[in-house]
DNA sequence: ATTACTAACTTACGAGTAT
DNA sequence: TATACTCGTAAGTTAGTAA
């Protein structure tokens, strides 16, 4: 029987990546995340194991551990039922067209105190570039509203300002987080957006100028 | 404080139409559903009440109740870090038509070096056959960059040469694991990919011509 | 029918601690 | 440091039943 505490437990998990390889993390690291105690996190734990959502092994340097086909097959089929249900009323989805943008963009993400940022908020490197998106500037303004940004201050430095940004953690065509960048002061005409992911996007969906892509807003899960 | 018990609740009432409109059923319905004591759902109704997550009301007929905004939001927002979560980590899938090969994959099975690199990625000896599959060019392009081949060098004898490979660990239909395989020069058109497998495929998944088969990337596990 | 109170029960938790 | 055992206790659940 998988109970709901289960769910809970592997979705921390894979949040850690423990779905796309195998994760070193202790009983007490899990309990601070879970707000529960190191012994209730090492017998969830091994609770996850015996029904064999997980793969572990444990030792007094830790645990190791792996989400298992079966474990991954019951996040999905939560996440698919969960999906279903709210189909009705999802959060707020967005297209944009891409277009060939100045590069201002990647000026940003090649900034190292950006960068860092950036690292941050994708929990990974960004690529060295950016993907330049037309939006309906309406729908884009409706898309922000419903969001929370992650907020980059900016600073200054005796030779020059680096702009403030706020940051929203999206999702592009159903399958690659990302994040939306809208630097407080831009020279983009309005409408125009810009993504920063741990990859390449044109690459990855083989985009060309006007091809069509789509921006799902997403929690930040912990975020900074 | 929101437990997972909460959201489990949230979840089953919005299932019943309670995001959209007010919804009337009793506590023994929703115990039944839940697997719970009448008397658990009562309190656990109480308590989602109580954290303004539903709007309810009761009496000895029964229990009127809806979601609130805040509720909604709950239940969005952990749709949304769900989706997050597994659309980051989970491998992606590619479908194929299956489609009678020429029989160039069977040559490279029966040949020994060829045999026994595919014995070591699969783990067990490869059934003397292979599967032809027709996917869309651009899926399969984008599906073979997410992943992380197994290399297979080739080789020269005086009598002719052996291509290099390179092989994906997949799964077949979900459960069966199995090898695609790429050689670098093949005589195949344009998105006709060989699966090779401990087992007959086509027997296994009674697959005739034109049947639609799942191929997803997993992690060679170890690997060579 | 219902909901929901009280009391008995059972389970889950966490402090202490062995390994 | 770890994990994970024991065990007293707190929390949650259910049976019985009043309203």
């Amino acid at each position: 029987m998988v109970f709901s505490t289960d769910i809970d437990l592997l979705k921390h998990l894979a949040a850690k990546g423990a779905i796309a390889s195998k994760i070193s993390t202790t009983t007490s690291d899990i309990s601070k995340s879970l707000a529960i105690s190191q012994q209730s996190a090492s017998r969830r734990i091994r609770a996850l194991a015996s029904e064999e959502l997980i793969s572990s092994y444990s030792s007094p340097r830790g645990i190791e551990l792996s989400i298992t086909e079966k474990g991954r097959g019951v996040l999905q089929s939560y996440l698919a039922e969960l999906k279903g249900i709210m189909a009705s009323k999802l959060p707020p989805k967005l297209t944009g067209k891409v277009t060939s943008g100045v590069g201002e963009g990647k000026y940003y993400v090649l900034q190292p105190n950006y960068n860092s940022y950036f690292k941050k908020i994708l929990k990974s490197s960004a690529y060295a570039g950016t993907l330049n998106l037309l939006t309906e500037e309406q729908a884009l303004r409706q898309f922000l509203m419903a969001a929370t940004p992650n907020i980059f201050d900016g600073f200054e430095t005796s030779e020059r300002t680096f702009g403030a940004l706020k940051t929203y953690s999206v999702v592009i065509n159903g399958e690659q987080k990302a994040a939306l960048v809208m630097p407080e002061r831009t020279t983009h005409k309005k409408g125009v957006i810009e993504i920063i992911s741990p990859v390449n996007l044109r690459k990855k969906f083989s985009l060309n100028d006007n091809a069509v892509v789509e921006i799902e807003l997403i929690e930040s899960s912990g975020g900074i």
